[in-house]
DNA sequence: TAGATTGTTAATCGATTAACAATC
DNA sequence: TAGATTGTTAATCGATTAACAATC
């Protein structure tokens, strides 16, 4: 379960976009491929793909290349994801809705097994089965129930209070959608989905733009 | 509008948040700051924040620190947030309905003014005061409206599909919440939100957590 | 003025790329 | 075996941190 050396935070953001390709190639039915024809599909460079493959073992083979199906599954165990999660979400507008709806993550491991809100119009609801409860009665929910991952898709006013009921309530990660910092202690880990903050960064990149109209008008597709 | 040199992508990517903290302080009405003090709240080192703010110009002063109102503003004409970005949304389920809800992006000069989807129920539905088209007008909504940024709300199935129709209607970005990478020509700006990505980094997290039951119980909250 | 804090240069650290010997 | 491609070391590049002279 846990590795002996520190992986630098590089790599572990890519190691979902492996895996995402390698299931694309397995659903193609592809059996094998090498670091360059990887390269040319994600884009980074087949050094570094396999610079980062090797910082869990050599899962290639030379001449070869790599089994598409063993290194889906390695790196699928390097994220984790033989073990199951399960969830709560709190705050369910259209965003926790839309994570609720997703029943991709049941499929997959992250089991979502409650659903908070304060607004008592929306108590009482269904969501996939599951029935939205009083906010109010989180703390006692995450006492009876063993929870691995709390999900705030709440208003950010709220958004600490909450964290602290889940660190309280012993969920070992936070995913926090609200668009602020949280406080927690270390042994809580936090992914931010700040989501606002790319929509920023996507009107830097249209206002520095340096291709005018005339370019782009000469410009083909890549 | 032209930034000479080019910015780092990590300096890119801290702009929002630097924006964000600022904006928090305009509310409590602080006025003035230094790095140091922003260093303790944001969590980024001091000398990386002046770091930083030098790519752009010397927006402190010695001996006093940084404006708050000034220095908000002139992140915000960096960021391109003094222009407004017209967009629309491809695919209403409910994350797109999270984001036509997001009234601040209309407030922040981000209006959405084109709403679309392939389901026969949702077309004529009315969000935000505007009513959902059938997707096979986006071609010709975006021949007849100026659009800036293209949002894909959509299956990943359709999303290549739905890049094209923006490309060559001249939107300026496109903000993609598909799981998949898109093909753009170079002068097209694009910004993925890869949700799913975010949960298995912290499933990763989670799994590679070092700290063992015990520690948690003796570790306070820092 | 004296103290504080910036702007900026230099040093360090980390991440990516290049190169090639090992080996399937 | 010969060819292909990995695993891995070394070189480069970029980003962060440290240090301090400039200056408000």
């Amino acid at each position: 379960m846990k590795e002996k050396s520190r992986i630098s935070p590089a790599v572990i953001k890519r190691l979902p976009i492996y895996h995402r390709y390698l299931e694309e190639l397995m659903a193609d039915n592809v059996e094998r491929i090498s670091s360059n024809e990887l390269s040319s599909m994600i884009g980074f460079t087949a050094s570094q793909i396999r610079q980062d493959l090797n910082n869990f073992g050599g899962f290639g083979q030379q001449g070869y290349g790599y089994n598409i199906k063993a290194l889906y599954n390695e790196i699928g165990k390097i994220m984790g994801l033989d073990s199951e999660y399960s969830m709560v979400i709190v705050g369910i507008g259209n965003l926790g809705q839309a994570i609720a709806n997703h029943t991709k993550y049941y499929k997959s491991g992250f089991p979502i097994i409650g659903i908070f809100d304060i607004n008592p119009r929306l108590i009482g609801m269904k969501i996939n089965d599951i029935e939205v409860q009083d906010a109010e009665e989180l703390t006692s929910f995450l006492e009876e129930h063993k929870v691995d991952i709390g999900i705030i898709t709440a208003d950010k006013t709220a958004a600490q209070d909450i964290a602290d009921k889940f660190i309280a309530g012993h969920v070992k990660g936070i995913w926090n959608f609200a668009p602020c910092d949280l406080k927690v202690p270390e042994y809580v880990s936090v992914e931010n989905v700040h989501v606002t903050e790319t929509l920023n960064e996507l009107a830097y990149h249209i206002s520095h733009n340096d291709y005018g109209e005339k370019d782009v008008r000469e410009a083909g597709i890549r």
